[in-house]
DNA sequence: CGATACTTTGAAGTGTGTCAAACTCTGTGG
DNA sequence: CCACAGAGTTTGACACACTTCAAAGTATCG
């Protein structure tokens, strides 16, 4: 059994600013303030405290306790677990826009999983009591943010069975079809290392890039680097839903 | 590659009845009902359909338009996916009180899972909108909403760590530990089949009694049919966080 | 152009799933 | 009260997907 090579690899950085330039852009690209008023939003904003991180800062740990919740900016971050023997099971990736750290606003009051970014970013956080108060002054806040939860419930579904349901070919196969929708091509590049995908999908770097050459050489995929073409989309469905 | 022996074994019931009698008492231990009013509570429990299902009953499928959602009044309910090679991964067992399918109601429109019953059942149904309806008049509602859903991604996050990074007697020995807890007991009969509590750790039948057997023999716990001692609890706790 | 991070490949080991058969309960009808 | 049916459970032999460990190869950027 293997076990406890598992130091973090991120650091903490002190130190924040304050800067609402691009926060309100951010916040009007979000499904959840996008309905508030002008008024409401320039309220918001004003409440947000703004810090940049550089790239593998920690943001918070699994289990720490929260004061409130974040906004990515600009940038990324990664919402992750890892075992005790140091593989890491990434939730979520996060871009501009989107909130994260919201579950113990309202249960708990820990965070359950770890957050770190993954290059230079800036983000907004703001106090729990602030996000609390404007759900229950504000209905359709209210209706946003349960539809936020509800639909990240579906996403963690997801991840669930193909974790515990589906073979890795059968997860990248799909992975890749989720990329091909959001590029709206044939032909991307990965957003992430491999070895960052790979730990999105529950899995190791060496595991996955046996199976990318696997799909390759099955004429799914055509692969150079981190660029992707899909060749027959059909056929990664078929392989996704393990038909 | 196994395929395609998941024909499901849950058939599906018509036919609905009324009766309010245990319907408001359920209700009353309901976290997501106890903050109303006695007046709402009433009128919310006007608006239910309550139905009678026989164990072993489809309610809904994964992908399945929803026009509302449920609670159990009495008996147990499995929330679950289903590989295509027949596999089940049960996903939340719900009793008397909790209210399951609420996901459509925020977001989608489509149920992420299927649900059914595992013994005979007494469901109340409401209509999406009334939910919708009474969340946005009441924030103390939404709130306590949004807590249910926040601890449901609590469950999930804790349910992903499991599945994707532990093994599975890491897996048994943290559900035995949370069943001693529930129990307030070192002795207590499993609540499941083992085969049920195998799909619900993200396993199969002879997986799991091959591991209970190994928690036996190692002293961890005693095993007598589906009845459980919890031996040496500390040690399910290193076993459980893979020390 | 060299350092560092990322990626690929190979060989070997392991946990878990699969298949098949025997065994054990539990409740029911004779 | 016993015998039986059926579901649930256990066990064994085997297969295999995936991980681990190790090393070489390839980008990428200052």
């Amino acid at each position: 059994v293997g076990k406890g090579k598992g130091a973090p690899k991120e650091k903490r950085e002190d130190g924040m600013g304050k800067g609402e330039a691009p926060l309100v852009a951010a916040m009007a690209n979000t499904a959840l303030f996008r309905g508030l008023s002008d008024e409401m939003k320039e309220e918001l904003a004003s409440l947000a405290v703004v810090r940049e991180r550089s790239a593998g800062i920690e943001i918070f740990r699994s289990g720490e306790n929260a004061t409130g919740f974040y906004m990515v900016v600009e940038g990324r971050v990664k919402v992750f677990k890892t075992s005790s023997s140091g593989k890491e099971l990434i939730l979520h990736v996060f871009g501009p826009g989107e909130i994260f750290g919201e579950v113990p606003v309202f249960q708990g009051g820990t965070f359950p999983a770890c957050a770190a970014t993954l290059c230079t970013s800036r983000l907004a956080f703001w106090s729990r009591a602030g996000l609390k108060k404007a759900v229950a002054q504000d209905p359709e806040l209210a209706l946003a943010m349960l539809a936020l939860l509800a639909g990240r419930l579906r996403g963690f579904v997801d991840k669930l069975e193909a974790v515990s349901l589906k073979e890795v070919p059968a997860r990248l196969a799909g992975h890749l079809l989720l990329l091909r929708d959001s590029h709206q091509s044939d032909e991307f590049r990965l957003d992430l290392t491999k070895g960052q995908v790979a730990a999105y999908l529950g899995t190791i770097q060496e595991t996955l890039s046996r199976v990318f050459r696997k799909l390759a050489e099955e004429g799914y995929i055509e692969l150079l680097g981190s660029k992707v073409r899909v060749l027959d989309a059909p056929g990664l469905e078929r392989l996704s839903s393990g038909r």
